[in-house]
DNA sequence: GTGAAAGCGCTAACAT
DNA sequence: ATGTTAGCGCTTTCAC
C-alpha cells in the first residue's frame, strides 16, 4: 500500500486482481456483475479493491465497449435560466442513466456549433442533446451522417426524420389571451423579440389568429416586433416604451418571453404606469426571475426540467435500439402561472 | 465510402493509414504536429481522412496517454445565475485549453458530491474545478489521496495547500458602506442569509466593524441573519418585511448577496417603501437580474466570468507541473455597480 | 466459478 | 521522413 502511494500510480483492475490473488477477468465480472462469483472471492476482491483504493477507469471500458459514458447537451447561453433549468432536468435524467453531461455553451456562435459538434463526435458520444435550434443547418447533415441519435428540445424538427419535445406554442398564446379575455380584457398588445425561430413565430401568429377568432381587434400598432437581435431585456422596455407612445393604449399585454416581459415591466414602472392596475401583462417560459420580480409575473410555464428529462429518456431508447428507429415527437402542455401582474378591467 | 457507410463503422487512424497508404504512426504523427511530414505524404493523408470522414477518438488517445481531456466543474445549483455565470467562464478557458467541461450540480446534497467526486475521478480527471465550498468535508482528503489538483473559486481553502480564487468579500462591504455612507446615510441595516461560509460570514463581520470604524452604530435589530435555509429571495423578502416591523427603521440596506436584496425590495416595495427615495439598497455578486429587476440594483461585482477563467488558468499551471506544486490565492478585488436602487439621504 | 487471451484505437519510443 | 512495435486498462469470448 504504501509502495502504491509512493510511486502515485493509480491501481488498476491487474493489481486488484494480482492482490487478490485471482484472475483479472474475474474481477471485471465481480464489479460488472456479469458473472456469478463465488462469496469467498467476493471478499478478496472486496477487499483488494478497498486496500488498493481501486477505482474503475472509464475511458479504458469506454474504448473497449467502443462507447462513451458522455452525454453532450448544446445550448446557447447557460446563463439565460431557460437553458439552465432545461440543463438540470437533463443532467438530472443523464445521471440517473449513467451518463456524464459534457456543456457545450455555443453563445449563438455558427462556427462554434461547428466545432463542438466536432469534439462531442470525437468524444465518441452515442447521442446528443439539443437544446436549442442550432444556427448552423449544415449540423443536422452531419448528426444524420455519423448517424448520431439526438433529441432536439425546443425545437421544431427539420424534418421529420428527428425526434423533439416542445411545448405546444400556440396552446400556451391561448391560454393567455383567454385568461386576459376572461379578466374583461379586450384590448390586448404582443410584443415580441425576433421572431426567427418557429416556437417564436407559432406564439406570434397563433396571438393574431386567437384575436380574430374571439372576435377581439387585431392593431398593427398593438403588434410590436423587434427585428433586431438584442438582449431580450432591453428588447422588452424598448418595445415597452414604444407601446406606450402609441396613442391608443391597450389595457393588456401579452409578450413573446419572461424576459421581455421583465424589460416591459421595467418600461411600464419606470414611467408611472403601474402593473397590473394600469396595465396587465402576461410573460411566457415561467423562468425563476418571473416569480423574483416585482409585481410577481403571470406567465405560461414551459416545464423545462420535465422537458429536459423526457429529452434524455426518448434519447436513450434511440440510443439502445440497433434498427433505425422511427422518430418521436412529444408535445408538452403549458401551463397558465397565475401571479401578480394580471387584474380584472377596472 | 460506400461501404464505409454501409458498415456503419467509424473510420480509424488505421483505416486512413491505409487508405493513404502510409503507416499509422505517420497518419499520428501528422495529426499531432509530433514529427514532420513530409508535403506529399500529408496531401495523402489529408485526403484520406477527407475521404473517410476519419475524426480522432479521444476516448483511445485519453487511454494512452492516461490523461483525459475532461474537466469536472462542481456547482451546489447551475440555475443560481451566479454559477452559471461562472460555469461560462470555467468553459470557456476550459475549451481554450482543449478541455470539456462536465457539470457536476449536487444541489447541496452531500451524498451528491460524494458520487460525483467519485464520477470524476473514474473519468480519469486530471483536475477538477470545485465552485462552492463543498459540505462534504471529507472530499478534500480525498482529492489530496489521490493526487488531484484542484482549484477553488469562491472559496476560501480548508488549509493552505489549495489553490483557490475568491473575491476581497472585505473589501466589498467596505464599499457598499462607504457608498452609503458618501451618499449622506447614517443608519444601515444589514440582512444577510444563513452564513455558514466563509464569505458570508466574512461581509457580515466586516459590515459591522466598519460600522464602528466609521463611528456608525450597530444596532441588533438593523442586523438581521437569517437561521433557516432556504430560497434567497424569500429569505430577502422575510428579513426585509422584519425590518420594516422595528420602531426604528435606517435609510438604508446592504444585503448578502443580490438574491437577497431582490428579496427584500419585494417585501419593500410591497409594503409601499419606495426604492431608492425611503430606502437605498445594496446588493452583492452582480448577478444578471440585478439589472433587470426595477429599480435596477447597486451592487457589488464579483467578476464571476474572470474567476472562472482565471481558476482554469491556475488549474492548468498545477496540473502541468510534475512536482508538487505551491498552492497559489488570488484575491480578486470586487467593484461597485452604481445603478438605481440608491440616492442621497433626505 | 474462474482463467487465458485477444483486442478496442491510439501514442511514443525506437529503428531505419 | 516514415515504419515497427509495444502497450494504455479494460471487456468479452471461450475454455476448463
Amino acid at each position: 500500500m504504501s509502495s502504491n502511494d509512493r510511486n502515485r500510480t493509480k491501481a488498476t483492475m491487474r493489481d486488484v486482481a494480482r492482490e487478490a490473488g485471482v484472475a483479472q477477468s474475474t474481477v471485471s465480472h465481480y464489479i460488472n456483475k456479469t458473472a456469478t462469483v463465488a462469496p469467498g472471492t467476493k471478499g478478496k476482491i472486496r477487499e483488494a479493491i478497498r486496500k488498493m483504493d481501486y477505482r474503475p477507469n472509464m475511458v479504458a471500458r469506454n474504448l473497449k465497449t467502443r462507447g462513451s459514458n458522455i452525454l453532450p447537451l448544446f445550448v446557447p447561453d447557460i446563463t439565460n435560466p431557460f437553458y439552465s433549468e432545461l440543463a438540470k432536468g437533463v443532467a438530472d435524467a443523464a445521471r440517473k442513466e449513467g451518463f456524464d453531461i459534457v456543456l457545450y455553451d455555443t453563445g449563438y456562435q455558427r462556427n462554434r456549433e461547428d466545432d463542438y459538434l466536432e469534439l462531442a463526435l470525437r468524444q465518441q458520444a452515442g447521442g446528443v442533446v439539443i437544446g436549442y435550434n442550432l444556427l448552423n443547418d449544415r449540423l443536422w447533415e452531419r448528426l444524420e451522417k455519423t448517424h448520431t441519435p439526438s433529441i432536439l428540445i425546443d425545437v421544431y424538427p427539420p424534418n421529420n426524420s428527428w425526434s423533439s419535445v416542445v411545448v405546444d406554442n400556440e396552446e400556451g398564446i391561448r391560454l393567455a389571451v383567454d385568461y386576459l379575455y376572461s379578466l374583461g380584457h379586450r384590448d390586448i398588445a404582443y410584443l415580441s423579440e425576433p421572431p426567427y425561430l418557429l416556437p417564436l413565430i407559432k406564439r406570434l401568429r397563433e396571438f393574431i389568429r386567437i384575436l380574430k377568432v374571439r372576435g377581439l381587434e387585431v392593431r398593427r400598432e398593438w403588434i410590436l416586433v423587434e427585428k433586431e437581435q438584442m438582449n431580450r431585456v432591453k428588447i422588452g422596455s424598448s418595445l415597452g416604451k414604444k407601446l406606450l407612445a402609441s396613442p391608443l393604449r391597450p389595457t393588456a399585454v401579452v409578450t413573446s418571453s419572461d424576459l421581455v416581459a421583465i424589460g416591459a415591466l421595467n418600461a411600464f414602472l419606470s414611467s408611472g404606469i403601474m402593473v397590473p392596475s394600469d396595465l396587465s401583462l402576461v410573460g411566457f417560459d415561467d423562468i425563476i426571475l418571473a416569480s423574483y420580480v416585482y409585481p410577481s409575473l403571470t406567465t405560461i410555464r414551459q416545464p423545462k426540467f420535465d422537458m429536459g428529462q423526457r429529452g434524455v429518456k426518448i434519447l436513450m431508447k434511440l440510443m439502445s435500439q440497433v434498427e433505425e428507429h422511427s422518430p418521436m415527437v412529444e408535445i408538452i402542455p403549458p401551463q397558465l402561472i397565475e401571479r401578480q401582474s394580471c387584474c380584472a378591467r377596472r
